[in-house]
DNA sequence: CTGAAAGCGCTTACAG
DNA sequence: CTGAAAGCGCTTACAG
């Protein structure tokens, strides 16, 4: 049904070689030629078939790009960031979805290694602790992208938020508005955005010399609106003088919010909240939340921009080395913890 | 660097038939032959090249994914559920996003067709009135699916939300709330998704022998935050006794509360309001939205399902014919409609 | 039960 | 400037 080259060549009488080479603007084929062939294939609207020419030239011009899941905000627009950028460069994205679990994350890069992909592009599942399937992409010389959830152990280029920077920016806001008594509810704890949002926050109150208690400290592992609202009734039974709260994620923040507000706390005025991600909803919910701003979709053009500097320095790209691209936040300050007027 | 099926013999002494065979586990192979191989195959790591592989077949295991745009809850979850229900079924999916441009929606189809994938779905773009790309899908003979953004004119599978009888049961919810002044933000003129839920809008209304009065119809044709709120100020200008409001999305419904928050209404005493898509924030925010639930979910199991349900019927599959699968939805009702206590 | 050979649709080194 | 031919890594009809 579809056409080919040798169709091409035969309805105009040349070779397929020569209508091959026309279509990749070789030089050795005169204008002419090269134009009527143009012309002709466009008309039919011929398009070389694209695996025939890997099996040649071993670049199938697609990129592997696997995520824990796809039914996230951050995830979302960064995969939205990745194709669009990705499609202007003529690469397409094969997606896939680890679902959280370390099993299928292995067997999707394995699956991606056989369909040649020219690079692949993961961020990795909560529980991946193990990283011979990475390892083995990049023994298989494809060009390897860890984003967001990153492993520090893998060789490989690393593009991330600054979630210690943001972490500290966050809980440093909330102490700038008065809080001394500020509770974090952090994430699990293999990841490391949650180790390093975590680290932010005690390096802050360590700055401000405010004694770190690891009680005011709660795991929502899987940063539910849930594991928010339960995390503040659980700490506020034994410190209900908390007047501040940093959470992993604009989610859990909101949880928070809920839970702080059936018991009758006033926000921001007994308890300042800042969440992290910028949520849509984080600026219509009542009280605005405050957020860190995490720029997906500037990480995606980054992963993306990368890539493609690999494949142009590809002298010495067979040896995948480690190197970590910090993509900076931004505080956004809203009603929720905004104790004073002051803005930073 | 890779492997191949040449490899595998020579290290077993085989041939390259006899490894193929026994890969695909054909019945001409001796049981031991077999296990022989797959045992050793299974220890290198070996999988057959997909693209050489395909050269054969003619199978790509590729689907193509086309959207308008990804960072949207709905789209999303569809996204999600169709890349999951096509891994477990051992299909690839492409993602592609037209970015509500109908020449990229264009352009996209034809690489898609190059890539010889094994079916396209796709959600048109807004703009999208020009439906050759998509009759070329069928003339190519690969599968085409349409999906929420449908066109009838395509003679195609189509799946879609009974977008009409929602439409209707959102509207008839706020007349037996007691509205009798019923405003409508609806979507766009083209799409068929908004023409349906505005006509359901129009029926209940008839049923119901409230008359129809189009200056209480607002075109909201970007979905937005800001087309909500507007559109209410505008409104109110010159109907300030309106008592009810049924809009195309959650989030212009959202929008539209925040004007009526802002002008003094309450919310539901004096203008009950209701949405559309059960996106995560409609029951975070106060009041908690009440909404038509969109199963994402079951539209993308659905499409897929109906995509392998062609693969098996491949009989007659040469004749692309129309047919709509319609999924049921969902009446949330939540605080923002809820005047009285009935339930429906 | 096993294997030699053709062929899928390209690309490109080589010859002319 | 043009073309014949080899080969990328598979699958499968056919012969034995």
């Amino acid at each position: 049904m579809n056409l080919t080259l040798k169709d091409i060549a035969q309805a105009m009488g040349v070779s397929v070689t020569t209508v091959s080479k026309a279509l990749k603007d070789y030089k050795d084929i005169s204008p002419e030629t090269k134009t009527r062939i143009r012309a002709y294939t466009e008309k039919v609207n011929f398009r070389p078939n694209a695996h025939a020419s890997f099996l040649r030239t071993q670049k199938t011009r697609l990129i592997g790009l696997v995520l824990p899941r796809l039914k996230h905000d951050f995830f979302n627009e960064i995969t939205e960031s990745i194709i669009c950028y990705a499609a202007s460069h003529d690469y397409k994205v094969i997606v896939l979805c680890s679902e959280e679990s370390y099993e299928k994350e292995k067997s999707q890069i394995k699956e991606l290694l056989q369909l040649n992909v020219d690079g692949i592009f993961i961020s990795v599942a909560k529980n991946t602790n193990d990283y011979t399937h990475l390892k083995q992409v990049i023994k298989n010389n494809t060009p390897l992208i860890l984003f967001d959830r990153t492993v520090k152990l893998v060789p490989s280029l690393q593009v991330v938020n600054d979630d210690f920077e943001a972490g500290f920016m966050a809980t440093e806001h909330l102490i700038k508005q008065g809080c001394k008594k500020i509770v974090h509810l952090r994430g699990d704890l293999i990841p490391q955005i949650s180790i390093d949002r975590f680290f932010g926050y005690k390096k802050a109150l360590e700055k401000h010399n405010i004694p770190f208690k690891k009680e005011l400290v709660t795991i929502c592992s899987e940063n539910t609106f849930e594991e928010g609202y339960k995390g503040v009734f659980n700490l506020i039974k034994k410190f209900p003088d908390v007047d501040g709260l940093f959470a992993i994620t604009d989610l859990v923040a909101i949880g928070a919010m809920g839970a702080f507000k059936e018991l009758g706390y006033q926000i921001p005025k007994d308890v300042a909240i800042i969440g992290y991600s910028n949520w849509l909803i984080s600026s219509l919910i009542t009280p605005k939340l405050s957020t860190i701003e995490q720029n997906g979709n500037k990480m995606g053009k980054q992963v993306m921009q990368s890539f493609l500097d690999l494949q142009n320095t590809d002298g010495e790209m067979a040896t995948s080395k480690y190197q970590r691209l910090i993509i900076p936040s931004r505080l956004i300050p809203r009603t929720s913890s905004m104790k004073t007027t002051e803005l930073l």
